[in-house]
DNA sequence: AGCACGCCGACT
DNA sequence: GTCGGCGTGCTC
């Protein structure tokens, strides 16, 4: 027999099948020692078959296995080719996302622990004899111990000593056993609480249930219990002896979240996510993969949870884009799971408030099934949402970072010792051009994109054409010379709500005061516990937090994401106000929002305040089809870096003349195609340039296909060429 | 990626 | 004469 084996080599050139003459036990899936030139290294072991091209002479035998089972399931390596052909991922990286990064490194070993238990032929004469009339902590001790019963020994250590457990060791009345134990990150009481659903509720669960071969939209506004529908359909699922992936964004796998699963689900639970240890997460994943549970959670990787027989996989805030890869296995998450449920025959079920337009799209087409959750559990309204223009606030003579009236609703929540929480929105702080008193942005006059600055030539330049203007020193709309790139910190905030309010708790969260493991929960907690207390904080205090006693909501800079030079920006700034809106008001208070913004006047603020989610579809897609943006085209960008700045040159060069001649003979196909500084042009040391290129779908797998083709063509250089597909981070 | 072979400069 | 620089070529 032969094995068509992959090597853990990360490089194109050795990318491919390599064949070895296999073991008789040699299973499908398995890891693998081989010899590889010199030396040995592992693979992985992606099919069996009788002959092979390679002559005789050159094979050689596969290794041993690495492991007790084959890591990767079939399902896995059926997927295998479809992930790298819509992704252009290397095999090897495929594999990756397949197994566990600790069982690759050696990291992940089983933890051992030491138990305690009766010796067999124990008995009440041998223990008075064996052990001193005054020895009392010892005859404690084996009073405690029940027969038939294993008792860790560091518990036993603690309650009777250390010394009188080894004495009753050396006795030999007890003795002791390593046993492998798994280590359990978050465990909580499974509670029997029945939940019942609403009759909207029911629908939609009886309406997926019927179309099990199909994807399903639930859109849903904040608070119209998705998770319930999650819950039953996962119930069902199990009942049915399948099992469940459910996929939450990074930061909303709070402890709450993960409760309200165990709490029903109990130990059927595993939890995959970032905060576990090597061994915790290893540990997750094998109780997956031995089918001790059947429930997986976790943020995007949790899409290639090793479980059989899947029956339902829901994404959960489906818009948030913590579901695309946008660094090395670069993959999109819904597509995956998409795949996975085709194999597995089930459902898969996207989940939003604010579905993101690609979606919506789909669901408006058929493709995908939409479900709608119109009403709060609870029929509280939404907090209302005011908008304050900040460029009034400016020739009011106001030129702080706070509008008078987020200030007295500041006060009023103060007074009340209720709580309030700043949104300050970082994203795009790669400035764009705005006027602090009539609030004009610098856009491109082809695009309707704003214009991002280049420090280096002085210039602003539009990302998606090329085009270019002279950086303004006035504003063209109103004369004013207070033009300028805005930036706000939390800190800045932060120290100026402590100079207001000199008496009042004020918290920071943001990536700085996160970064710990425990950081995020500590701080919530603190949050939770002081009241009053204002709440300072980036994207991270949009999502999944309860705290009834929030009232107030501020969102400081609405505009920041807006005129993020990204076609996607105008979606992400109604998805970030709707979420974070959502924190306000959540028990029996009242909730209000203020939001302020230098652009009152744009679409977005009034579809957004109005949480009227159609009337922005409808605008936005409109003019995405009209300015032929994704989804009704694809945008792609071939990155260039190296250190030497002709290198770097000189391979876009060579490879844009090659897209460029393709695109000279599909122009019909192509919007534009265009070779250019990258915005941000020198990282790291290296100098960084960029291809554009944007096209219609209608022969789209052609144009990717020959784009990655002449990338992959172009080796032999110093430079690092990568690939992105719709890519929203353009720095 | 590694680790070989391979063909040209400064050392005992 | 030899040790060693890293260019290029192969790995079932």
């Amino acid at each position: 027999m032969i094995a068509e084996v992959i090597v853990d080599v990360a490089n194109k050139e050795v990318d491919r099948v390599f064949d070895y003459i296999a073991r008789p036990d040699t299973k499908i899936g398995e890891r693998v020692t081989v010899p590889f030139g010199k030396r040995f290294i592992e693979g992985y072991v992606l099919s069996l078959k009788e002959t092979s091209d390679v002559p005789q002479e050159n094979l050689k035998a596969l290794g041993q296995a690495k492991d007790d089972y084959p890591v990767i399931l079939p399902e896995f390596l059926a997927l295998n080719k479809k992930i790298q052909k819509t992704f252009h991922l290397r095999n090897v990286d495929c594999m990756h996302l397949f197994i566990p990064t600790q069982l690759r490194n050696g990291k992940a070993k089983p933890l051992y622990v030491n138990f305690i238990e009766l010796t067999d032929d124990f008995d009440d004469r041998q223990l008075l004899e064996n052990t001193r009339k005054n020895a009392t902590k010892q005859i404690e001790l084996i009073k405690h111990l029940r027969p038939d019963m294993m008792y860790a020994r560091t518990e036993l250590n603690k309650k009777f000593g250390s010394s009188n457990v080894a004495k009753l060791l050396d006795l030999g009345v007890i003795r002791q056993v390593a046993s492998v134990k798994m280590r359990a990150p978050f465990r909580f009481k499974k509670e029997d609480k029945k939940i019942t659903l609403t009759s909207e509720q029911q629908k939609v669960v009886d309406s997926i249930l019927t179309e099990r071969e199909k994807q399903h939209l639930i859109f849903g506004v904040t608070g119209s219990g998705k998770t319930e529908v999650y819950m039953s359909i996962i119930s069902q699922v199990l009942s049915e002896g399948k099992s469940a992936i459910l996929l939450v964004p990074e930061i909303s796998l709070t402890p709450q979240v993960l409760s309200t699963f165990t709490a029903r689900f109990g130990d059927n639970v595993a939890i995959l996510h970032s905060g576990l240890s090597d061994g915790e997460r290893f540990d997750e994943w094998q109780r997956l993969r031995t089918g001790q549970a059947k429930i997986a959670i976790g943020a995007r990787s949790a899409i290639f949870a090793p479980l059989e027989n899947l029956g339902v996989i829901i994404l959960d805030e489906e818009h948030d884009p913590s579901y695309k890869a946008e660094s090395n296995p670069r993959y999109i998450t819904h597509d995956i799971a998409r795949f996975r449920a085709e194999y597995n025959r089930c459902p898969v079920i996207f989940g939003s408030a604010t579905p993101s337009l690609d979606t919506f799209y789909k669901a408006q087409k058929g493709e995908i099934i939409l479900h709608t959750l119109p009403n709060r559990v609870n029929a509280k309204p939404m907090p209302s949402i005011s908008i304050v223009n900040m460029c009034d606030e400016m020739r009011a003579g106001n030129s702080g970072i706070f509008s008078a009236q987020l200030l007295s609703e500041l006060e009023k929540c103060i007074n009340e010792k209720n709580q309030a929480m700043l949104f300050i929105n970082r994203r795009g702080f790669s400035s764009c051009m705005i006027c602090r008193e009539c609030g004009y942005v610098a856009k491109c006059e082809d695009c309707d994109v704003s214009l991002v600055y280049h420090k280096e030539d002085n210039l602003l330049k539009c990302h998606y054409c090329n085009r270019r203007y002279k950086a303004l020193t006035n504003c063209p709309s109103c004369g004013s010379s207070y033009i300028r790139m805005g930036a706000m910190g939390t800190q800045k905030v932060v120290e100026e709500l402590r100079a207001r309010f000199p008496n009042v708790k004020v918290l920071r969260m943001d990536f700085d005061t996160t970064k710990n493991k425990n950081s995020l929960n500590d701080l919530l907690q603190e949050f939770g516990n002081t009241k009053p207390c204002i709440l300072v904080g980036t994207q991270m205090i949009a999502k999944g937090h309860d705290f009834p006693s929030v009232t107030l909501v501020g969102i400081m800079n609405a505009d920041m994401s807006l005129h993020f030079s990204d076609f996607r920006s105008t979606e992400r700034t109604y998805q970030l106000i709707t979420q974070v809106a959502g924190r306000a008001g959540r028990a029996e208070k009242e909730g209000k929002v203020i939001l302020q913004t230098y652009t009152p006047k744009h679409y977005v603020y009034r579809f957004a305040s109005n949480y009227d989610y159609l009337g922005f579809y409808g605008k936005e897609i409109n003019l995405r089809e009209v300015a032929k943006f994704p989804p009704f085209s694809k945008i792609i960008r071939v990155l260039v870096t190296a250190e030497e700045k002709d290198e770097a040159r000189a391979t876009t060069a060579r490879i844009y003349s090659k897209i460029h001649d393709y695109f000279f003979m599909h122009r019909n196909q192509f919007l534009y195609c265009e070779a250019m500084s990258s915005p941000v042009s020198r990282i790291e040391k290296k100098y960084r340039f960029q291809i554009l290129c944007r096209y219609l779908l209608d022969t789209e797998p052609e144009i990717t296909d020959f784009i990655y083709d002449t990338v992959n063509q172009d080796k032999h250089t110093k430079s690092l060429v990568f690939v992105e597909v719709n890519p929203s981070n353009m720095s």
